[in-house]
DNA sequence: GTCTATACCCAGATAGAC
DNA sequence: GTCTATCTGGGTATAGAC
């Protein structure tokens, strides 16, 4: 992978894109939809339009394709979430429109469902990002919050690293619960009662 | 199943246990390791210590199984929240018991995990006592804030049902930070970080 | 009720031709 | 780089004997 070096447009699978990167993408899909267990490499190649030989020729196989893969939804799932942590509001504002943003919640998050990845879970080469990637949101939430009191919003008494870690378990159980009732409104209440709660302080 | 009409003893998948039970306390134990695509009808009965044949005589295949295991465990779910949630401490003491209560928290909800099952939530029949356990837990949660509220432990703007999915979704949410970083710590402070927010009021 | 035999297809990968 | 052939094993179930 790598070994050719034109940019890489986004937007769709285009025939003209990259077999590797068609892979990666069609992988990140199927990871997200069925799971580590609940994808197999043929349902990949035949996500990717590419053919066996193809596969093994770029990876050495499964695994390494859904390293890739994960590794790449951890990226993007981070710049999603700097683009409102980054803002230029207040920290309530902030944590406020990251929770509020526009989400797919029906399909849940694509790194927490992999939690549940008993071989994802047991290999610590494909734990890491996933591991990497929670971090990455709590700490940054950390820092947000600590910002917020710092400026008075928020009391004095509040322990951001744990209400961080709140913030980030309603949005994955709201997933969760919208998932079971088969209806965003599960998650939504969820979001905006804890909205309430960082409010009412 | 339900054929005999013997007692059931709890507590291990002894020898004399039925066949049924042995096989749906197996399914159950897989389905929350390994989720329903990870889960064999090979590796069932292996557990189960029963044949092939066995396990086709007392249901019709995997889903059926699956059926009776994730009622079972849903009903079990129930079970042991009420323990908390019949409490005669205050409402904020029954929540606080609820959310502290003694969890195996790196092996995740048994009920939980099977939100991120594709073929769980495809089929009606799988996700429905997924969906009642958690809007029963949902319901069972609004009551008790609004219990809360009448004996001013909440603020009167406290919305219940947006405050009792928030708590659903910090437990859910939890258990999937708690795996990602193979630590129970994120669960952890999750939920104290909750217990903060609901308190400070 | 439980056993064994059988069946068919898929998972996951390797080998070597082109 | 990609293709097709091939391989071993497992998933999921049915059939019929005991």
């Amino acid at each position: 992978m790598g070994c050719t070096h034109r940019a890489v447009p986004t937007g769709g699978y285009s025939d003209w894109v990259e077999t590797v990167e068609r892979l990666i993408r069609s992988t990140q899909e199927l990871l997200w939809e069925r799971g580590y267990v609940g994808t197999s490499p043929k349902a990949i190649q035949q996500a990717a339009d590419a053919g066996q030989g193809s596969m093994y020729h770029h990876f050495s196989g499964k695994a390494e394709l859904a390293k890739a893969a994960i590794e790449r939804s951890g990226a993007e799932l981070r710049s999603a979430a700097e683009e409102q942590f980054a803002g230029d509001g207040s920290a309530t504002e902030r944590i406020t429109q990251y929770l509020r943003r526009d989400r797919d919640v029906l399909k849940g998050c694509r790194m927490g469902r992999l939690t549940s990845d008993p071989d994802v879970m047991t290999d610590p080469v494909l734990r890491a990002p996933v591991d990497e990637t929670f971090q990455w949101i709590r700490s940054r939430l950390t820092e947000i919050i600590a910002e917020g009191k710092q400026n008075k919003e928020y009391p004095a008494g509040l322990d951001p690293a744990k209400t961080a870690a709140t913030i980030a378990a309603v949005l994955q159980g709201g997933y969760v619960l919208a998932r079971a009732a088969n209806s965003p409104e599960p998650f939504d209440q969820a979001i905006e009662g804890l909205i309430d709660l960082l409010g009412a302080k």
